[in-house]
DNA sequence: TTAAAAGGTGTATTTTGAATACATCTTTAT
DNA sequence: ATAAAGATGTATTCAAAATACACCTTTTAA
């Protein structure tokens, strides 16, 4: 059981991303820099969250990207669910593909989405406000002017 | 994110042999026909449960698995998070992998952290009992003479 | 008007861990 | 003895993720 690196790293592009203020950009150069990630990885996760609609770049000289709401409307849940999503968790999620025998009575599917279901719950209740509350330290961190 | 289906068919196993009564035993082959699993894999499973205390296997013929205690006293959530105990969920979670520059300061893992111990706050609510409760049902399903 | 700085896009390769298979051994009841 | 059961170690295959490579487009300032 584990998350994909690149769900942590659309989270750390987006902490970063939420770093800057006003007309401040990020550049991606800036952030594979920061947290030693290819630019070509970073390039891929920019690209996706803007598809996804939580960040908006612009290109050109003097361009780069920052966050397209506010960082309190940024919910750490639905993205991690989103970048998860592939999740079958177990044969049986998954019909079609399904020969589990027992599947029509089994009651562990139950259990394991019903734990699943508290897992992003808890999720839910974070924004990226809370990922970047501790502003300074984080700025301090990275080693950047503050 | 998913759970390895060693877990699931430790479980199924599990289930399988909790449907046994008595002085009955369970053997890798019956279990390895009803799921269709190779008995290469049931064995391994097999042989892993017993290391874990759960299963008792007698060899020889005649011999066969069965559980080492009551259903009850077997707990879902312990076994998972045995199971899947290697998770790195995230990169910073493994010391001396670590790299990662913001991890002093960063909120997202404990986050993480609080969801997964949701997820197993729940599956440790259950035990095989619950799992086998509808008995008739499975053994029906498994196309075992009841 | 062009060069540099930014991001966009598609594809290919590598790595890793899980899943699966193979081979051979030991125990025990009949 | 022998067949039925499990024990054990190793090797192979497979798929998904991670990573790298190549080249394109947009924008703006020199
Ligand atoms: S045992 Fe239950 S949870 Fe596992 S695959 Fe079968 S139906 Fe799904
Ligand atoms: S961003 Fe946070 S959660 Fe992700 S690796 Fe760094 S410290 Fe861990």
């Amino acid at each position: 059981m584990n998350l994909k690196k690149y769900t942590d790293y659309s989270l750390r592009v987006l902490i970063f991303t939420g770093l800057k203020h006003g007309e401040e950009r990020a550049r991606i150069k800036e952030i594979s820099d920061v947290y030693n990630i290819s630019q070509e990885h970073v390039r891929k996760v920019v690209h996706d969250l803007v598809k996804r609609g939580l960040i908006e770049s612009t290109r050109g000289r003097g361009g780069g990207i920052r966050l397209a709401k506010p960082a309190h409307e940024i919910n750490v849940g639905m993205l991690v669910r989103d970048l998860e999503q592939d999740f079958a968790l177990l044969e049986c999620f998954d019909k079609g593909v399904n020969h589990c025998v027992i599947s029509p009575g089994c009651s562990l599917k139950h259990v394991i989405n019903k734990a699943l279901g508290a897992f992003f719950k808890v999720l839910e209740e974070y924004t990226l406000e809370d990922l970047i509350h501790n502003e300074e330290e984080l700025k301090a961190l990275m080693g950047l002017s503050t």
